[in-house]
DNA sequence: AGCACGCCGACT
DNA sequence: GTCGGCGTGCTC
């Protein structure tokens, strides 16, 4: 079995197209060309090469004259020809806008040809619209994203679409105007009520044209309405041609010559002096108002030959107050180790860094940078959430200035274009991003940081591809041969596994003979493992008390808070310490169900029960489902029964908040839960009200686990670990010994020795015994054991079809037709297994049924089930109100 | 995606 | 006999 990386170019173009609805397009692309990779974005062929189809008198060279072109639209998988004009100048990787049937769509230029395909008729090849974008994409990126798309079973365009900045692919937007001359007087009185509000809708903003997809968003019937409306002749759409996002351009000013010149006027010679003080080269705009003249002044001085006023790209960019000249920090011995284990690195590594909390990782990545940006190369850095860790981001640029780059989907269109331009510049530079930021087009890398590998939101499971950025990371090492640095404090199971396997491997190499079997699948890259087992400044790691609260309750403890834990609370504000909460909910109370008929509020969209949410006493109370959004105000009584007695079970962090006002009133709190974050910027300012000693508690969910780093914290209490534990997943235990490590791990990073207190109500769970001894090795072996024996990863791989629709029995019987076309023909001769079709944990969320098929095979071998089963394909079996997904290498099965 | 074409059932 | 529902296929 191949490496994946080690497929053929043209393979995944054979895929798309045998895919495709036409036969002759698999026929034609299919052809072999060996020049396909050479011709996306090699440097070498330069964005003036002879492949160009630029006319330059000699008529050899205008042989190009069409253009082969991935199109963005979905059902069109094939390349598809483009005449491109003579005047026009296209290069493969090259980002066009195309007419695509009525409409105006992105499109990505493959190749250049010399003639139209023969079974075309001439006559109905296009010419290409515009060029949108001629950034060309460093070496290895087409074979990236190619590798994506074969490895995530998403169709090549889909990948593209997802690594590119939102909106570079333009397409046409259908709109809708009234035609007013159709409309008789007195219409709105016969009219439907729909129909009649739609129509007022319509009307009330004649000069800004509603899109045909926001229209039929708004309430139930906005469709049927819509439809009446367009037969009526009342209303028509119409394509509006996409606004591409182009690089806004503002005019420069540049001194081209220093000659004193006798003859310049007053005026002009003041112009010239204030941009020679300025360095030469200013915006014309800054210029005017530096020097108080009008642009007539400068554009004599262009006259004359002494500057030179062109359009530059204005590349907006956040700007933040920086401090700057962060000194690299004194390392421990450990620390040191790996630093110089890292620089000593060529080619392409795969490097585990396993520090425990407070170990000075970041150090370590940044001291492992320096020397790479010093050679001139690019820095990649990909962290969970970038909203959460802006101390992170602070650091870098304090230590590096402004080639620190920020790539995250938080950014405006405009910023994230802008940054995506500017890595094309190809000019060295660190990027700091969230997932989508592996896709960052950066040519020569030097170095592939992921901090907190462990990190769930490095999965992406929205929109196809499902790709988990340490993934694609992995292959962005190899194809760019650099190290990979994984750095976390609890590392995943799959990166410890794969690690520790392929060290071995490679070590069995050396002494013995080749083996191929052993090497199949495992990364290219050679692995390392270096530990940071202590805390900086000899600081020791918090102990962790575990408290039983089975025995709390059993002296007659009903509070939500321990007798240790209420202590530790009340000494909080004497010593003048922070402390911090950890929840595993948000809302108040988990559940509200009738005292009478015993019937849990449940979400009408979605088969789980909502979520009471009362932010403070007297706040109304309203209930919300965590699942789809919806919310509803609290009713007075049950909707079932009618009964008023209605009761709230379970808790989360507003009804700490409120138990804790009720029993410390002069403690301060601040919560930080997605309820209280969902601002721009609210990290930022919640963080630093607590550090500046606003408050004295903090009272989070999961995001407190990462990246806070405030050395006032001396204690850590997890008011309940048992929510965690006993999900239905079976990644639940290492997310649960991964969240309560990290939480423990944010107290005690200060001066001040830390301390941490448990509840529990299983005490003897294995992951609560782990998390209390602080012993990572004794939880992976009992965890690994129990994985190897239940057949999940990393001993497996799982590939998980996801179908979904809001028709309940079309999903069913989609479900149960795929699950036979799947099934293994001798279940126990086969090298896959296949569980389901099954009904997904919690079936009905946003109205939509959700059923699963779970496909399990050896490490390694998906690649090979995928083509096996056809899974590309399988999107054409389903009825086209059943939607698929395909996630390989599940996170979770919820 | 957006649209045309085409096949079936309920009406003038 | 036609109108209009939506299911299927195509866009260089």
């Amino acid at each position: 079995m191949q490496s994946v990386l080690a497929l053929d170019s043209g393979t995944v173009i054979d895929d798309i197209s045998d895919s495709g609805p036409c036969d002759r397009q698999a026929i034609r692309v299919a052809e072999p060309t060996p020049d396909y990779d050479v011709n996306l974005g090699s440097p070498e062929s330069g964005p003036h090469s002879s492949n160009s189809c630029s006319i330059e008198g000699d008529d050899t060279v205008s042989t190009y004259q069409w253009v082969e072109v991935l199109v963005d639209c979905p059902g069109a998988q094939g390349l598809y020809t483009y005449a491109v004009p003579d005047h026009e100048t296209v290069e493969p990787g090259d980002i066009l806008s195309v007419r695509f049937g009525p409409q105006c769509v992105g499109a990505i230029a493959i190749r250049l040809c010399s003639s139209p395909p023969s079974d075309l008729d001439p006559a109905s090849v296009k010419p290409i619209d515009d060029v949108v974008s001629r950034g060309f994409f460093p070496a290895q990126y087409w074979t990236l994203l190619q590798s994506v798309a074969k490895y995530y079973c998403t169709p090549l365009i889909q990948v593209i679409r997802g690594a590119l900045p939102p909106g570079l692919l333009g397409r046409s937007k259908r709109r809708i105007r009234l035609c007013l001359e159709a409309i008789p007087d007195g219409a709105h009185e016969f009219l439907q009520p729909a129909t009649r509000q739609m129509l007022e809708r319509i009307e009330s903003k004649p000069s800004a044209p509603y899109t045909w997809a926001y229209l039929q968003r708004q309430g139930r019937y906005a469709r049927q309405a819509l439809q009446d409306l367009s037969k009526r002749g009342w209303i028509e759409s119409y394509l509006e041609a996409p606004t591409s996002v182009k690089p806004k351009e503002r005019l420069a000013v540049t001194a081209v010559s220093s000659a004193q010149d006798a003859r310049l006027s007053q005026r002009q010679q003041d112009v010239l002096d204030v941009l020679r003080r300025q360095g030469g080269d200013v915006w014309l705009q800054d210029l005017l108002q530096l020097s108080r003249v009008s642009s007539s002044v400068v554009y004599a001085l262009e006259k004359k030959g002494y500057v030179v006023v062109e359009p530059r790209e204005l590349l907006r960019r956040e700007c933040s107050e920086v401090e700057t000249g962060d000194r690299p920090k004194e390392l421990t011995p450990a620390q040191k180790k790996a630093v110089e284990h890292i620089q000593a690195l060529t080619g392409g590594h795969r490097v585990l860094l396993h520090g425990v909390t407070g170990s000075g990782k970041t150090e370590v990545y940044l001291q492992a940078i320096a020397p790479v940006v010093e050679q001139g190369k690019s820095v990649l850095v990909l962290v969970p959430e970038i909203g959460l860790t802006p101390q992170l981001t602070d650091r870098f640029r304090a230590r590096f200035g402004p080639s620190v780059q920020v790539y995250h989907s938080g950014l405006s269109q405009g910023e994230r274009y802008d940054t995506w331009r500017q890595m094309l510049l190809g000019t060295p530079q660190i990027v700091i991003g969230t997932r989508s930021a592996v896709f960052a087009p950066l040519a020569n890398l030097g170095l592939i940081v992921l901090d907190e590998e462990h990190d769930s939101s490095f999965k992406q499971d929205q929109p196809a591809p499902c790709y988990h950025a340490r993934t694609v990371a992995q292959w962005r090492a190899e194809l760019e041969q650099c190290p990979l640095i994984l750095g976390s404090a609890t590392p995943s199971l799959e990166s410890w596994h794969d690690i520790q396997i392929s060290m071995s491997d490679s070590s069995d190499h050396r002494a013995t003979h080749h083996e191929p079997e052993a090497q199949i699948q495992r990364s290219a890259l050679s692995s390392h493992y270096l530990s940071l087992p202590d805390r900086i400044h000899h600081r020791p790691l918090p102990p962790i008390q575990v408290v039983d609260m089975r025995t709390e309750f059993r002296e007659g403890n009903r509070s939500i808070f321990s007798g240790a834990l209420r202590s530790a609370l009340e000494t909080l504000q004497d010593r003048q310490e922070r402390g911090i909460l950890f929840m595993h909910r948000r809302g108040h109370s988990t559940f509200v169900s009738c005292r009478s008929c015993g019937d849990a509020l449940t979400c009408p969209h979605c088969d789980v029960s909502l979520t009471y949410h009362q932010s403070h006493e007297k706040a109304t109370a309203f209930l919300r489902c965590h699942y789809c959004g919806y919310g509803r105000s609290h009713p007075p009584t049950c909707p079932t029964c009618d009964s008023p007695y209605l009761k709230h079970f379970g808790s989360g962090t507003q009804r700490i908040i409120q138990e804790l006002n009720r029993q410390f009133p002069t403690l301060r709190c601040l919560r930080y839960d997605r309820d209280t974050t969902r601002t721009k910027g609210a990290h930022r300012a919640l963080m630093t009200r607590f550090s500046q000693g606003d408050a004295d508690l903090l009272i989070g969910t999961q995001m407190i686990a990462k990246g806070i780093d405030i050395p006032q914290v001396t204690l850590v209490g997890i008011v309940s670990a048992d929510g965690l534990l006993n999900l239905p997943d079976f990644r639940a235990s290492e997310r649960a010994y991964q969240t309560l490590t990290q939480v423990a791990g944010r107290a005690g990073r200060g001066q001040e020795p830390g301390r941490v207190i448990l509840q529990t109500y299983t005490p003897e769970h294995p992951v609560i015994q782990a998390v209390h001894r602080q012993n990572f090795d004794t939880f992976v072996a009992h965890e690994l054991s129990d994985r190897q024996g239940l057949g999940y990863p990393p001993y497996h791989q799982l590939i998980v079809v996801r179908l979904s629709s809001p028709d309940a029995d079309a999903v069913q019987q989609a479900a149960m037709q795929l699950g036979d076309r799947l099934r293994p023909q001798e279940p126990d001769h086969s090298d896959y297994q296949l569980l389901g079709p099954a009904p997904a944990a919690v079936m009905r969320v946003s109205r939509r049924y959700r059923w699963q098929i779970l496909l399990k095979c050896l490490p390694g071998e998906t690649g090979r089930l995928i083509q096996y089963l056809k899974l590309d394909q399988v999107r054409s079996l389903v009825p086209r109100s059943v939607s698929i997904t395909i996630d390989v290498d599940p996170m979770t099965m919820m």
